[in-house]
DNA sequence: GACGTAGTACGAGTTAACTCGAACATAGCA
DNA sequence: TGCTATGTTCGAGTTAACTCGTACTACGTC
């Protein structure tokens, strides 16, 4: 029923500044799997995550507290390095934070369609 | 680097007569979970099923021994339920065998590009 | 009836994931 | 020096999933 299922949102690929940290370790676009990303998306919590920073990617600079998500800092953590692992996040350290956005080109390019899904999901029913 | 991971082959939506017995229990098209699905197709040997069901289609009406997977029949049985719980197969008695299918109208119509990527899946490496 | 076939159901062992608390590390600031 | 904020690592408890053997059902056929 709901057409945002259908059609997602067009992505903007911004440019990144050369003087950014190093990128924690994660897996090359070539490593990419196909069951490990989905199974990295089918975590609910994961799922809000990576939605949050497709919709929202212009102010994705923000610290992990920004999410909003009523979990201890370990769970967090967690998955967080699930994400990453998978290879849907890159993570960055900025001092003391962690700033994470998604690998839209890398998983555009390996699962074409993929992003847009998650970006049409919604928490509770359909 | 393959093509095939970016162009799916397209589905044709073969007739089903009416006289089909009836499908063994499944979430709704309304039901379905991304999360769930993705969960469901986040195994490789499930993810190999799909595959082959999707490519083969023609030729869907085969016993769960036609897929050839060297694993005991309970573990069979297992990802089969899962993979129809999840709404991902759909699952009918003829006599002793329960043939199955994918449920290709309603996964496009709910998360489309899905089975696109499912169809270039390859179990191996990139 | 006996046999083979296609598959389910149950239960147990094993593995992996999730969840969280506690302790720790680091940077900035008063 | 201490405090706060951000986040990690470790470990343990719990839950869920996978794997598989065994027993069982149902349908043909000889």
């Amino acid at each position: 029923m709901p057409s945002t299922l259908r059609q997602a949102p067009p992505f903007v690929v911004l440019p990144e500044p050369a003087d950014l940290p190093e990128a924690l370790p994660e897996p090359a676009v070539e490593e990419l799997r196909l069951e490990l990303v989905l199974g990295a998306l089918s975590d609910p919590l994961r799922l809000t995550i990576v939605r949050k920073l497709l919709l929202e990617r212009e102010r994705f600079d923000h610290p992990c507290g920004w999410f909003g998500l009523d979990r201890p800092k370990s769970s967090l953590t967690h998955h967080f390095k699930a994400l990453r692992q998978a290879g849907v996040i890159r993570q960055r350290q900025y001092g003391l934070e962690r700033r994470s956005h998604v690998r839209i080109d890398d998983l555009d390019a390996r699962f074409p369609g993929l992003l847009g899904l998650v970006a049409g999901w919604t928490p509770n029913s359909p």
